[in-house]
DNA sequence: TTGATATGTCACTGCATGGTGACTATATTA
DNA sequence: TAATATAGTCACCATGCAGTGACATATCAA
């Protein structure tokens, strides 16, 4: 007799999206294929091309099966009603604050990040989906009037936004930039209070510079 | 007789690495490899081996045949002497302004900087050198004290480095990010003026705000 | 003219990949 | 109990890759 398994489709199928993760985590995208998802499931390659149909369809299940960006109620922290009702440079300083932070703790979606830079795929589609829904969210609770002031401040918003982004998937591979310590809780404190001092010279009305 | 090339070594060392920059443009870092550097050349794979060692030492030659990275001249414009002597904000924006511009003729270069998020190489580390160098200077130009309103200064000028280039190499593949358009002037000048209206409000010891 | 060197060509190995066909064994149902 | 559907296994194919050994030929020096 042969070694068989359980026989229990439905756990396999559960192993084998699991075992997606678990080769992104292990070797990125790079080493991400049938043959590597197979083995860490324990599980012949033949059963991904019956069950799903191929790794494409594959991705996109393992996709749906979770949440890769932050809401926005991650964004807003304990009290939104508070957050809302506080002055536009400490919503931004704290929106910012947040976000940092939900992105820190997403090591699979900085991955996707860097591997939608190379090759979209149905795992980077799913990405740009939800990010873009975020966007539009991100853009009511920041404020998106139409006058100078606010198109500057959206701009400016992208930019960081795009920097974070960046400097996290960077901090993957590479631990500082611009000798600040982007693996390490200080070096994005200090980014943090950046960010806060900007928003404060941009948005607040009372006199320039706080600090 | 078989069909015998113009045997000259140096010539044919140059058309080697000549094709590495055009199997770059091509296929991006995802298709490069021994077999297409070859064919592109229109030369046997054995002669990379031969002449170079391997393809990690060729990408080594490519990599120091050309300089990947914008030069502290060119981002000052025609007038060094006169953009130092600028007020702060003023000069601010107008470095940005040219690295913005830089950045944007040199396709090769943001391909490279996508493929340092997956993998690094010979390549990337040299470019990843040139950054560095080019990091300090940056600094001493954009001024670089110790108070809090430098060092504050100095994280949004990261932040916004690397949201800037963050931009551009997603820009090959997606055109908008957040409403704007990565790839026609106009976006990026939406960005360059979000960028000097926000510098003016954090070095500008005048009036807040002018626009 | 002859021989050595180096340039370029070709054919091959070994490996990993994506993908498929044929098989075995178990569970269910008639 | 016998027939059928399906979960799981195995062996195989074609392809593309990096890398190597052996060969042919052109250039140059003795």
């Amino acid at each position: 007799m042969r070694g068989v398994k359980f026989r229990d489709r439905a756990a396999t199928e559960l192993r084998i999206v699991a075992a997606v993760g678990e080769a992104l985590s292990l070797d990125g995208f790079g080493g991400l294929g049938v043959n590597a998802i197979a083995k860490l499931a324990g599980v012949d390659k033949v059963l991904i091309y019956r069950y799903f149909g191929g790794l494409p369809e594959l991705l996109k299940v393992y996709g749906q099966s979770g949440t890769f960006w932050p809401r926005i109620s991650d964004l807003l922290g304990d009290c939104p009603q508070q957050l809302l009702s506080l002055p536009l440079a400490q919503r931004y300083s704290l929106f910012f604050n947040h976000f940092i932070d939900e992105l820190r703790k997403r090591p699979l979606t900085l991955e996707l990040l860097a591997q939608e830079l190379s090759e979209r795929n149905e795992l980077t589609i799913i990405l740009e989906n939800e990010r873009e829904r975020w966007g539009a969210e991100v853009a009511h609770v920041l404020g998106g009037g139409a006058d100078d002031r606010d198109v500057d401040a959206r701009s400016i918003t992208l930019l960081l936004i795009a920097g974070v982004q960046y400097l996290l998937m960077r901090s993957r591979t590479i631990r500082t930039f611009g000798g600040v310590d982007v693996r390490s809780d200080a070096g994005w404190d200090q980014l943090k209070i950046g960010i806060r001092s900007m928003a404060t010279a941009m948005f607040d009305d009372s006199p320039p510079r706080l600090t």
